[in-house]
RNA sequence: GCGCCCGUAGCUCAGUGGACAGAGCGGCGGACUUCUAAUCCGCGGGUCGCAGGUUCGAAUCCUGCCGGGCGCACCA
């Protein structure tokens, strides 16, 4: 059992680090997860709440693992009938039924019998027992089952129980850290931070929904030769002149240049702002140059040894490929290396009372992993607990021909451009909906007109359709008692189907997180979309004969779609 | 050379052991006196990179090859 009550997560010197910068701004954060605001810094606050936070959080959730899922109950109870665990799947056929389990031909090689006779025996009890309406067996040996009208009557009653339908299934509630974008203030954000962003908020809000404590951070480098550089480039447009070879261009630099003091401030303050209206909405802001200053304290617990003058990490002997410098020696500087100080930030992680330890990072560095899980060995950390989570790269295309990115040379798409052109629900949803281990082209040209054609809107139309309905519908209308469920005829293919649809949402959002692939999500959504946009063509809600059951349809549909919506951080519209 | 990721419809992509492989976009043709037509219905389109293997069953797992992306710093 994990302990939830540990001392606060954050110490007070990596709350806020920012004290002392001009724009280091204490301003009160609307807390997606915790559902009220936090401040950003203070320990006091935090201390004096975390343990309430995790506790409401639990009563919230009335449905712990598989208990109160229709499908799952169903699942089990074919269970106990065919004497192994049973895997209910949908046909992708409707003659093969409702629901189907392939648990005779899994059976078949162990019990040495034909699959066949022992689906044929499961098919049969099943049919006794009454729990369906129809169990046939069907090819090598599946068993195919047809659920009655009044099973999924119940099962869109069991929907319509909880608001948080889906939701904490996390089997041990941990304290999780994201931390994710973590660019360098060098420049405004780019697409490809965005992804980062898109990718590891959509998880951190998965782990929210299965019932963990998730807190965003920020970490970037203040101290190390790019922020030299980047100040250099400033300087030298000011004195006229052209920036450092490896230096910083692009108008953004002239604009910094155009007003006086420290630039970084001011780059920090549009990344923040950016991120907002992103809708990435970080906690905390971890910063090298502090974690910097434990070395001295930190680097004894690791094994290290000197050679050619610097200080080395023996991560080779820790499943790393090789080992590393950490100080650098006199002749380079004897500064240290960002890596020393990822050594610093990973125990300052792990030792401040978090559960896990998840990293964002482009594929470009997939060599850290190895380096990552290593670091946690020395300092006697077991390394599950940190978790490296890479997506590939964003490639922009224009004209059809591929456009390299480079930060350097200014020869980049800015995030701001990009959500100025496509709006931040399709640019979130186009940046999570591919999968995060495919490689993503952003054609430049066609951005804009791109987003008029982004299924997000589909999905979006559907919740405001129903938004509309429920308008109509009054007030009164999905009142408890008038919610009871209650066909007056045999249900109608489409509502039988978006039901089935609805019923998917607790497994897909449990195998999303598990897999940290959010973007199921959107590839689900849009099948609930189809699904009800369909039952709405062809049936009436208000004045039909089974207007309170049609009404509690849309009440669950507009509840699992602005879910999904949520999930992904776009926004889910009453009115479009 | 070594390591990680990816090759599925014209394009962008879903689909990590199940039934004839799916969607969006693009193309063509239909449907609104109605709770929102940003919707619905129909048609066309694929040797799932190639070759073996495992399995009752492979786009999915294993091996090898071909093609593409990204890494392999006293940069971050």
């Amino acid at each position: 059992m994990r302990a939830l009550d540990r001392g606060p997560a954050y110490p007070a010197g990596h709350r806020r680090s920012r004290r002392g910068d001009p724009q280091a701004r204490r301003h009160l954060r609307r807390d997606p997860d915790l559902g009220r605001g936090v401040r950003a810094g203070g320990r006091r606050h935090r201390r004096g709440h975390d343990r309430g936070d995790v506790q409401a959080r639990a009563a919230l959730r009335p449905e712990r693992g598989s208990g109160l899922n229709p499908v799952s109950r169903l699942a089990e109870a074919l269970g106990e009938i065919a004497g192994a665990p049973v895997e209910l799947e949908r046909p992708a056929d409707p003659v093969h039924g409702d629901y189907a389990t392939t648990v005779a031909l899994q059976r078949a090689g162990a019990e040495r019998r034909p699959p066949r006779e022992i689906a044929a025996e499961i098919a049969a009890r099943v049919q006794e027992n009454g729990l369906v309406d129809s169990a046939d067996v069907a090819g090598p040996g599946f068993v195919n089952l047809r659920v009655s009208d009044e099973w999924l009557v119940d099962a869109l009653g069991a929907i319509l129980e909880t608001e948080t339908f889906g939701g904490g299934f996390a089997a041990s509630p941990e304290r999780v850290q994201v931390e994710m974008v973590s660019a360098n203030p060098t420049g405004p954000l780019t697409v490809a931070h965005a992804r980062n962003g898109a990718y590891g908020d959509s998880v951190a809000r998965l782990l929210s929904f299965a019932g963990d404590v998730v807190v965003r951070e920020y970490y970037y480098n203040d101290a190390g030769r790019q922020m030299e550089l980047f100040r250099e480039s400033v300087e030298a447009v000011r004195r006229g002149e052209e920036p450092p070879e490896e230096g910083y261009r692009g108008a953004y630099v002239a604009d910094l240049a155009a007003e006086p003091g420290d630039p970084v401030p001011r780059m920090l303050e549009r990344i923040e702002a950016t991120l907002e209206r992103f809708r990435v909405h970080f906690h905390t802001w971890a910063l090298q140059s502090e974690l910097e200053q434990r070395l001295p304290e930190l680097l004894p617990r690791i094994d290290t040894y000197e050679k050619d003058g610097a200080v080395w990490a023996r991560s080779s002997q820790y499943g790393d490929e090789q080992d590393w410098v950490l100080i650098r020696s006199p002749e380079q500087g004897g500064r240290p290396t960002y890596r020393a100080a990822d050594v610093a930030y990973l125990a300052d992680k792990l030792g401040r009372g978090l559960d896990r330890a998840i990293y964002v990072l482009g594929a470009d560095h997939h060599g850290t992993r190895k380096w990552y899980a290593a670091v946690a060995r020395m300092l006697g950390y077991d390394p599950a607990r940190v978790e490296v989570l890479l997506y590939q790269l964003v490639h922009l295309v224009e004209r059809g021909a591929a456009k390299r990115m480079s930060k350097r040379r200014g020869d980049v798409v800015f995030l701001d451009d990009f959500l100025d052109a496509v709006g931040v629900d399709a640019a979130r949803w186009y940046l999570v909906a591919r999968g995060h281990d495919q490689t993503m082209e952003i054609d430049v040209d066609l951005a804009a007109e791109k987003s008029q054609k982004n299924p997000v809107y589909y999905v979006q139309y559907a919740h405001a359709r129903i938004a509309g309905i429920l308008r109509n519908a009054g007030p009164n209308a999905l009142a408890p008692h008038r919610r009871k469920v209650d066909p007056g005829e045999a249900l109608a293919n489409e509502e039988r189907e978006l039901v089935k649809r609805l019923l998917e949402f607790p497994a897909l959002v449990a195998e999303a997180t598990e897999r940290r692939g959010p973007h199921a999500i959107p590839t689900y959504a849009i099948r609930v979309a189809d699904d009800f946009h369909r039952f709405y063509h062809e049936h009436r809600v208000l004045e039909s004969e089974n207007e309170p059951f049609r009404l509690g349809l849309c009440l669950a549909t507009q509840r699992v779609v602005a879910r999904c919506l949520d999930l992904i951080g776009v926004d889910a519209p009453e009115r479009m």
